[in-house]
DNA sequence: GCAGTTAATGAATCGCATG
DNA sequence: CCATGCGATTCATTAACTG
């Protein structure tokens, strides 16, 4: 069912419908038994074959490239005779033809997003302040206005660039609920009290007092321990320390700490969590602490060797490799390559009745 | 000169080219002999007979409605005999047809005004989460997404809704410069280290090192005293509290200290700087008390009563009302009520050849 | 002056009337 | 019926006031 019609929309000369890949060229993702799994193939196909399965997500996160045109590379490092060497591996490729063809993939793949979702769920698109704009748009489109729950910024702080301008110090996240009619999962949490609040109430709770003329007076002051202030949507958050130990040295890592805020509020224990690009695997580890069943889809095998060895650190034995087989002829290497690393592919039934 | 064409615009049906008043409908703003100014007509009108004049603005700041919904009431208090007297009165009407009629009439407003700014100057239009995105595809249009300077993120602390959702606590501020090949007016502000960057580092200015090898090495600590990190484009100042001197009952008033961080950062003294939703002249205010020239433009006689009293109270008398006049009828009784008040009308000679 | 106390409110949000 | 509107409810926030 597609949302309203909202007469509203990004126009570009040649704009095609989003692409669903039909369901006769998948091999549909079979629910797995473990609780954290990785897909190693294209997303957009990834994120159709899972929306043909029975399984539905109630947080999909997406972490596309920026549209930077660059070719990201990962940073290797390996103990060497001489100390530490450092080796640069290509990651991800961010390099477009134009805006046009960056925005026509970008939605099929937030349209498959939107199919795999729990009516109580919900989709996190992670983007910079340059393609936000064009992002959420595309997202009012596909989702409806109406399901747009928040733009969350992402503040953190970093080496400052020489420029005639205010420095860039925050990225974008993009929250979409599946069904604005349904009451979403959500867990409310709380940040600090405001010193100068803490200064005037101390720990206690508030409550407004009217008096009978409906005129407000003086807020009484109750026995209760306030909480903090509800959550914001502007968070500040450190990145990822160069010598931290959550750091891997794949290009453009979030911090778990982002993640786990992200997780807590809007899953459950058990619910499904999917990462339509997994990278270095931080969705995953957080999911995994945090006791939520996950999903890691990645088209890169160096990205997902490194969510592999990253969750073994863990102690998490259990997940699963598969594979998103089109059963086109482009994807036929990944296939064979899968076979010659051993890895298991899984298949998948229809979808519910 | 339009900007490059972009590929990638905003679609709804019927969209038409946005409006640019014909000069021969309007009669032109002089420049005027006072550094503030008032402006009292339509802000479309005004904005392009001032830019039909032969000044130019280092600073257009833009605070239209973000599509509310609402009807916004200003809030008037006078000393009854009962004590202090509240009465409502309506401000500015924040109702619209659709959102294309919105932004049908917003991006003539941000046309007319990139028309009157200086090749170093920039425009900032203050908008919410929800209009944010719309707007910014249309400057993308309307300046080229060359021109994009900073999405600035204004957070600020109030009373919490009661949602199942992050609070919304941000409004967003989109700066672009007129010409991306000038040098931008820019004056480096900065703001205090964070605590962890002061723990280590104290209050001195750090120095990158590299070895021979081209490798970086520990920063080293210099002589000179830190003035602090360079702004950064996410701000964090108070709304007006209930309580506060600067608070004119006006909706939406915005602080002070959110005018001044910009007007010391993209104008010098004596630039000018036009506000074309001027609202209770905040924006004047500041830029009267920073050396600023400004023109402020409103549509509503008790937004520029309210920014009359302010400035006076600053003692700055030598302010000027003036009228746009269109020589269209559905204007006439505006002039006519200007007459009646005994305003001037300030009338202008031709653009520079 | 400084510190502790007081006051006022919402570019909110929700839910029940009203056509 | 399903939009729309208006009235009731919210408590963290911070400048001004007081002693």
């Amino acid at each position: 069912m597609p949302p309203a019609d909202h007469a509203v929309r990004l126009a570009w000369p040649g704009r095609a419908e989003f692409a669903r890949p039909p369901l006769a060229t998948l091999k549909v993702v079979q629910p797995g038994a473990a609780s954290t799994r990785l897909v190693w193939g294209d997303n957009l196909s990834a994120l159709a074959a899972l929306g043909a399965g029975q399984e539905r997500a109630h947080l999909v996160y997406m972490d596309p490239p920026f549209f930077t045109g660059r070719e990201h590379t990962h940073v290797e490092r390996s103990r060497g005779k001489d100390g530490i060497v450092r080796r640069l591996l290509p990651a991800f490729d961010d390099r477009w033809g134009s805006l046009q063809e960056y925005l026509q993939e970008l939605g099929s793949r937030i349209q498959s997003a939107r199919d795999l979702l729990d009516p109580a769920g919900c989709l996190v698109l992670h983007v910079d302040p340059k393609t936000s704009h064009y992002a959420k748009v595309l997202c009012d489109e596909i989702f409806g206005a109406q399901a747009f729950a928040s733009e969350i910024v992402w503040r953190y702080r970093r080496w400052p660039a020489k420029t005639k301008n205010f420095q860039r110090v925050h990225d974008v996240l993009l929250r979409y609920v599946r069904d604005p009619e349904t009451e979403p999962r959500f867990k409310q949490l709380y940040e600090p009290l405001a010193p100068s609040t803490a200064k005037t109430w101390g720990k206690s709770r508030q409550r407004a007092v009217v008096d009978a003329r409906g005129r407000r007076r003086r807020s009484s002051v109750t026995e209760e321990a306030s909480p903090g202030a509800p959550l914001g949507d502007v968070w500040d958050i450190s990145i990822i320390a160069p010598v931290a130990r959550e750091r891997t040295g794949y290009p453009t890592q979030k911090p778990e700490a982002l993640m786990a805020r992200l997780v807590e509020a809007c899953t459950a224990p058990d619910d499904l969590i999917v990462d339509a690009y997994c990278g270095s695997g931080t969705t995953l580890a957080v999911a995994a602490r945090l006791g939520r069943r996950a999903i890691g889809i990645d088209q890169s095998p160096q990205a997902l060797e490194i969510s592999r060895k990253r969750l073994s650190a863990l102690g998490i034995q259990a997940q699963e490799e598969c594979l998103v087989l089109q059963k086109r002829e482009r994807l036929r290497p990944l296939a064979r390559a899968a076979g010659a690393a051993g890895l298991p592919v899984l298949v998948a039934g229809p979808r519910p009745a």
